[in-house]
DNA sequence: TGACAACATGCGCATATATTCATATGTGGA
DNA sequence: TCCACATATGAATATATGCGCATGTTGTCA
């Protein structure tokens, strides 16, 4: 069930913790975007986009496939998914915890 | 449904971004600690472990208590919980998601 | 009160990170 | 081939982060 180890987490976790980072991940969350049009929705310049999405992507949390001249970004859902999956079960943390007070 | 705006998730993350974090929230996981317990099965000294604590602390995802000398934390799962739903909920990536391909 | 134990914090250092500018790389069209 | 457009990357800089040492703070006990 566990399949990331905590390197990968703190990799994970790494990207998902700058403010543009998770602006980017929103963006895609609503649809699909390539670079120039992620820039436009932002206070960056082109390279400190590229420069996220790099981040992104050694991470896999999200895709890049080109279109011609474009580079189309696209949110990989399951990676999200399976990343806040193990760490919550890393820690006994599950569906079953939600909404309930911890036990201590 | 969305509690948590982006700067919080955001200092969420970033505690959860060290691997050294990562390893005390995983002792915490299985029972409340001391720090001195805590620095004893890491290889920080104190000073260091104190600080990881602070920045666990300072976005609540632990909770100290005094205890004569000693503090004891623990984990604070629902936080821990509440932090993955919210991330997944921004996203839009549900339970449902879950092992399905995305549709794209 | 003094001594000690547990924990937190100021400081300095080394390294990592985010950002920009300038430039390189890749792609399509004339 | 040459040019324009989209994207990535090297270099430089400012800031943030993790760490240890030394010291401060808080609590216990004699």
């Amino acid at each position: 069930m566990v399949t990331m180890d905590k390197k990968a987490l703190s990799r994970y976790f790494k990207a998902f913790s700058d403010l543009s980072r998770l602006t980017i991940l929103e963006l895609l969350a609503r649809k699909d975007l390539t670079v120039n049009e992620i820039t436009a929705q932002m206070g960056l310049t082109q390279s400190a986009v590229s420069r996220h999405l790099g981040i992104l992507r050694a991470a896999e949390v999200v895709e890049a496939t080109r279109d011609g001249q474009n580079v189309i970004y696209s949110l990989n859902k399951e990676k999200v998914c399976i990343c806040c999956d193990d760490f919550c079960c890393n820690l006994n943390v599950t569906s079953e915890t939600k909404g309930k007070k911890s036990k201590k």
